[in-house]
DNA sequence: TGATTACAGATTGTTGACAATCTACAAACT
DNA sequence: AGTTTGTAGATTGTCAACAATCTGTAATCA
């Protein structure tokens, strides 16, 4: 076999041997939780969900579990599964929390940080300061995930990342709940942005910490603000 | 029916409608991988299990599924699930997240702990002390255990306390697997302890944060130091 | 003899069926 | 009329059987 081919069927066996339908179930369920479509207090009805995705209700049941460990659902004995709702108050935790990890990642990457790493959070940092100018919040948003979800990958600690993707889910959660009440407000960060990866150019650990701790905070106030309006 | 009665079949009540055989059969399962009865790398086979619990092979899976997500277990598709096997390199990492959520737990908690709470956590050091003076580590490990998990417990973020408490059963199966290969150390860190509380009681917000932090490093270090012997 | 293939037993993945529980609506009672 | 009780339908919890896959051993061949 040729070595294309052979790389080509290898990643497929992979994809054989791990997907399991419990983990394919799991995936889409997840999927369509942060996409909103299901939305945040729905129940999941087990032979709903297995007709839909042509499963039984085994892999739909087990799947359930995996999610309701991710903090992505809820379930009631005996009366079903619902998409959890994230209260103010759970915000505030997890937001809590997530500036404690944020300045973790601060404090680590700028110990740790590659080159090319700058170069990649400098590139995102532009996208974003055109979106900000075209006030496109749907064009910001995504990008905004995504610049920091590449600070926790670049500190090269798999736990962190684990966790942090876990914070930033259920705060996800959250926002699709707010959004659903028309609360949305323009988050205005692209200067911390900057000051956090300059602070991480100059390897000062101490300030992008401290750049990112106050930055989850204000991310939590601006959220805040939001709602009262 | 009296209100003693009423009490305590309502518990009964609860009891039944929050325990599924799945929950049953996942928290018999960890607290048997966390007492080390059953050892990392060794394979759990779903009938044996099951048969063990008197109880079929779908919540076994179902408790397989949440004990994954928890990071307990892990299973390979076709082959088995497995009691998950920490490497020094994991242990590193977690320990790293680790340190950044004690900082957090002690900066929050410096700025609300309660009166009480400081008197049940100075009860707790002088147990501890008692432990470390009859060099006797069984009485003293599930101590500091407590010790720490109050700390996270009294700042009343329930979000803060579940990932903590992940990380720690993670290291505890990284301790399960060093304590096989026989190496373990008298950790002595109740100068440390004694410190942190000081700070608290002072609510020195920034000195409680930096004594956990490097209170969680130097456990790394103590548990390196026992490795290389 | 050493490597490869074929087979048997064991284990996991998935499914469908049955039992237990809940929800909603209608009938009966005060 | 309002409350309670009873019943039917739907949904979840559990189980046992079947299909797919893996592991180890024995037979086969170079």
């Amino acid at each position: 076999m040729a070595p294309a081919s052979a790389a080509a069927s290898s990643a497929a066996i992979e994809l054989l041997q791990s997907h399991s339908l419990t983990t394919l179930v799991q995936r889409e369920l997840e999927r369509r939780i942060l996409a909103g479509e299901l939305e945040p207090g729905a129940k999941l009805t087990e032979e709903d969900i297995a007709g839909t995705l042509n499963v039984s209700r085994g892999p739909v049941r087990e799947a359930f579990r995996a999610l309701e460990q991710a903090g992505l659902v809820r379930t009631e004995k005996n009366r079903g599964v619902f998409v959890r709702q994230v209260s103010v108050e759970d915000a505030d935790e997890i937001y809590e929390v997530r500036a404690g990890l944020d300045e973790l990642i601060g404090r680590l990457l700028a110990a740790r940080i590659q080159p090319g790493q700058l170069v990649e959070l400098r590139e995102l940092l532009k996208k974003m300061q055109k979106a900000a100018r075209a006030k496109s919040v749907d064009a910001y948003y995504p990008l905004n995930v995504r610049f920091h979800d590449r600070l926790a990958e670049f500190t090269g600690n798999r736990t962190l990342v684990a966790h942090y993707r876990r914070l930033v889910n259920e705060l996800h959660l959250y926002r699709r709940e707010t959004l659903a009440r028309g609360a949305d407000s323009f988050p205005i960060s692209t200067r911390e942005h900057a000051e956090i990866v300059d602070a991480l150019a100059r390897r000062d650990c101490d300030r992008a910490g401290k750049l990112m701790y106050e930055h989850a905070i204000e991310s939590r106030a601006r959220l805040h603000a939001a709602l009262e309006k």
